[in-house]
DNA sequence: CTACAACCTGTGATTTTCCTGAGAAACGCA
DNA sequence: TGCGTTTCTCAGGAAAATCACAGGTTGTAG
């Protein structure tokens, strides 16, 4: 079930409405606070445990509709976490978090049952749609719920990554999807430069902050150019879009 | 009876619409979590079991619509575990895995009877794909649903192995057509090169995750040759497939 | 009206990602 | 066993994406 909040942000619901249930695993709390943060703004109820033994423990009562789950633990290794988690839970949804190095040679499988995995360092944007996308998959969440994002005539489906405006075919790069992709969950809504630094770029970027300003200037050439605009200026503010008719 | 899934994948189900029943034998647990995975993934309700004693148990009263059966197990022989299978289940079909060397003229008569076998180490997509074609084949569910996909002209026979574009036929090497087949069950949607890896690849494969790269191109020059191409990279996401027209 | 801050955007360097040719190794089959 | 086919590694090059920098433009406070 999805239902529209005063703000106008769509979110996920479980069928009987009740918000949906994640539970974090990693041992550095700077990143389980950063995600329980980013994920609790969604609307959903957070969970978190720095090890595999905790996290068993909170899963067994905790009963999430989906798990984050750093593939570093101290105590265990990742897939025997993965192991007793199913135990628990054999349905449960995983997004693993992974080294960048590490997926390169060694850990097979993570996507095997249609789980999925982010490298570290990630950006919230891409949590929070991963996560979308795979509670949205296992059932746990209305199935009427769908993978398209609508702003009067631009259209962005986060499956197939197609962006559309007045049924014409725009391509757009990974940065440029995931900041549209921003806008278009937070619409009529003015985003901070630091908001929208801080939710699409990874938590480690380290660069000018007008990256924003430049992408937000790359995404008008292909959104608006020629057309009405959709993107909007907030001198002092940030950015906004919504539909070209109001 | 067929259904379309929300993501838009097509499942089996049984004819009074309830979900497919599959047991998996395997003494290695490693193996059974990865095709428990796998297999729900797919739709289907999955017990496993460890040997040879606890399957003919779990088979007794989950009464499986296919059985997925290691021929090496710790307590029994795989002939003497599929007698007594038989003896509760006269018809079910049994998917045998057997390692790569073994003697493979016992297996070849056992599949007469309509079984089939896959040699380990298997990839996900082989094992899903067998079963399928058993389940349909052994009327558990609905007979309509046929073996073959199509994605605008192109079109693939999972039976045959026949692929032909525009009505021509087309030759594939066998990874080329489990390439082309994990495209084609999941059109229009962005399948990253981790998750392609995952499904086609048998799941010990250690090597370069580059060869994703490697027979897309491969594939690119008997698909797509001079032709508007079906295959398309989305940078730093993965590739997808859909019909040249869109 | 002026001056400043905020914002926009062209240019190009750097990095990342992808494509594909060449050849080695493994495999299948006669 | 020998030969053709298939699979895969490696590496160079092409293409695309990202980002810093800086000069230009616009909005606004005073």
């Amino acid at each position: 079930m999805t239902t529209t909040s005063p703000q106008g942000r769509t979110e996920l619901l479980r069928p009987d409405g009740s918000p949906v249930r994640v539970l974090v695993v990693d041992d550095e709390p700077s990143i389980t606070e950063l995600l329980s943060m980013a994920l609790r703004y969604e609307g959903w109820q957070i969970r978190s445990a720095g090890d595999g033994t905790g996290a068993v423990q909170t899963a067994r009562e905790f009963r999430p509709d989906a798990v984050v789950l750093d593939m570093m633990l101290p105590d265990m290794d990742g897939l025997t976490v993965l192991g007793r988690l199913r135990r628990e839970l054999p349905d449960v949804p995983v997004l693993f978090l992974t080294a960048k190095d590490a997926v390169e040679d060694r850990i097979a499988g993570l996507t095997a049952g249609g789980d999925d995995y982010v490298t570290k360092p990630f950006s919230l944007e891409e949590v929070v749609a991963r996560l979308r996308g795979l509670i949205r998959r296992s059932g746990a969440a209305d199935r009427r719920s769908d993978s398209v994002l609508v702003v009067g005539d631009l259209t962005l489906d986060e499956d197939s990554h197609e962006v559309s405006r007045a049924g014409e075919g725009i391509h757009l790069t990974a940065t440029e999807f995931e900041l549209l992709r921003f806008l278009m969950r937070n619409p009529r809504r003015v985003l901070s430069k630091a908001q929208i630094l801080d939710r699409v770029w990874s938590y480690d970027f380290g660069g000018q902050a007008n990256v924003v300003e430049l992408y937000i200037s790359y995404l008008r050439r292909k959104i608006d150019a020629g057309r009405e605009p959709m993107i909007h200026t907030r001198r002092g503010a940030g950015y906004l879009i919504k539909p070209a008719a109001s």
